[in-house]
DNA sequence: TCAAACATGTTATACGGTTGACACAAACAT
DNA sequence: ATGTTTGTGTCAACCGTATAACATGTTTGA
């Protein structure tokens, strides 16, 4: 492929003057800004970003772990990261560690060695480990990290006390909170406070099932659905930390005779896809997934130019009302 | 970050061994390793990729354009390009262009500034545009495009044929098929193809609904399938160019009261996870996504070492018979 | 004992682009 | 007439790593 030395040759000028061209530096007449153009598309001419990133000591791509890419919520994420990043200029790494620590750290030192612009990572493991002087800003997504730069999630709590208000305010009395991964700092735990916290106030002590964190990868949510409501018969309002689990919660209850909404109430959690694709659609927490994204990037950013960024930043989440409650 | 020459300097050599030790280059004693790799260790260094793929003029690097991230194909086809390119040591870039054919040519152009090894497009403008003297293999994903040097696709004639039989035998006359964006090289214009030829035999003439491309990124199908349903209040069997157009059509016919499979059968595509989130599950044509994506980055693979890349890799689909039909 | 194999160092060049210092000339302003 | 701004070229150094050529030892083995 062509280099800087060949256009400089093709339009009869010094690499010097061409590289001014490309990066707006120095003085330049029209005529000569035009000739380097015009030999740059007669060669076909693209730059070499590895000799610009090495020369110019930074990138402009930023790093991305996440414990799943097909998972509706995730690929919803990383969609609206992609785009919040395209916006800013900045390319996108994909990097999936399924919840793995090893591979976590792993796809940290790739991003190291790519000397990513920054990295926002939505951690299996959280506070087991930690990471630091690592040359760019950590953004922490929807977990609390403590060796991050920053933290982005939504308010769990407020989602859960939603839920429950929800619940409760359209009459059920025996509940149960339905939910990934537990464990410190991860998102599930909060929803969880939020929902016994009202639950509580009213004299309701609402079933807690966890899920295991493979479930997040294969989604085989439904034996494990249809025990539980087979075991607790009187359930008549459920909390799923997911809109995949609602949807499969509502196709237990079918099976098993159980009218959704009538016997049986649902909140869902996220606002995903799944949410919209069920008879009945799901009532479910709303995330803004894309306003988070767009926080992410700009986080990066600002760190990289010394500007403060806030340790934490807490999103609202809010209802939305559709056909399981 | 350390470099190599602090490497080199903690370990008391010179920055040749290193390398030597980095690249398994010529002769290199255990002790002299050691020193190597606890120097690295202690220095917490990372080699700059930056400067390794600008010295050896090649990356690991694999460039992704889809026209969707969001969407449960994408999101799955995704996932499963980003994993068995990390088994073969690859990174993924990850580009969405929206099917816009000016964001496919930029991002094609940062993959040229990014020396990627190779690229694998989902095209949404397909003949339309040509890629040339790339510097790197050009795998077309479920599209033919004449200037890739390799097309990964799926028998979708085959799967069109599967979907009218199915519907056909279990005794549907009154037939559709319902698809996104047609056009040449575009695979719904070869399902539609075969679905039709199994129809003519039987003497049936299906109605053809074609969707416009947004609808790809917002799936609102909602309203053109119900105005459809009631404008063919006959149809009895439909054929979905996808399963989230599958499962729109079982909500819309809810809502009409037409009972699913009762008077409705359905036949979706790609078998991902909506075809199993709704009641009843969709019976779907089975894409094998993961041996396709595996086959997109192995090709890329053989085409840089010189290898003999068939210009067509063609996979057979099947179909899964779920509570639709 | 002498050659081959092993182990390391030095030095230079390359990858492709950025940047700064410096020189030179023409155009312009005072 | 003199100083400033503008436009371009030359040259060199640098980013971090790879690699080849060549020199210089030390072991090892026949």
């Amino acid at each position: 492929m062509a280099t800087l030395k060949d256009v400089a040759r093709k339009a009869g000028l010094s690499v010097g003057t061409v590289s001014r061209v490309l990066n707006n530096r120095g003085y330049i007449s029209e005529e000569t800004r035009e000739g380097v153009y015009s030999a740059m598309k007669a060669l076909d001419y693209q730059p070499n970003e590895m000799a610009r990133s090495l020369s110019k000591q930074t990138t402009n791509t930023i790093g991305l772990i996440m414990p799943s890419i097909a998972h509706p919520y995730f690929a919803r994420l990383i969609s609206c990261l992609e785009r919040a990043a395209y916006e800013k200029g900045y390319k996108i790494l994909l990097f999936c560690a399924y919840g793995e620590v090893d591979q976590e750290k792993k796809f940290v030192e790739a991003c190291r060695s790519n000397r990513v612009a920054g990295l926002i990572i939505c951690s299996g493991s959280v506070r087991t480990q930690t990471f630091n002087n690592l040359g760019f800003p950590l953004i922490s997504y929807e977990r609390y990290l403590d060796s991050s730069d920053a933290c982005v999630v939504c308010d769990n709590e407020e989602g859960g006390r939603l839920a429950a208000e929800e619940l409760i305010g359209k009459g059920c009395r025996k509940l149960a909170f339905l939910c990934g991964q537990s464990g410190d700092g991860m998102p599930a735990d909060l929803r969880r406070d939020g929902f016994i916290g009202v639950c509580e106030k009213q004299g309701i002590k609402p079933q807690i099932h966890y899920f295991s964190a493979e479930r997040l990868n294969d989604l085989a949510y439904y034996e494990e659905i249809s025990a539980l409501l087979r075991e607790h018969s009187d359930l008549d309002g459920i909390f799923c930390g997911g809109d995949v689990i609602a949807a499969k919660v509502i196709q237990a209850a079918k099976d098993l005779g159980i009218d959704v909404p009538g016997k049986l109430k649902l909140v869902g959690y996220d606002d995903v896809l799944p949410a919209t694709l069920t008879c009945p659609e799901i009532t479910t927490i709303h995330q803004p997934i894309k306003e988070m994204a767009e926080t992410c990037i700009e986080l990066i950013g600002k760190k990289n130019h010394g500007e403060y960024v806030p340790a934490k930043t807490i999103f609202n989440v809010s209802l939305v009302r559709r056909g399981t409650t």
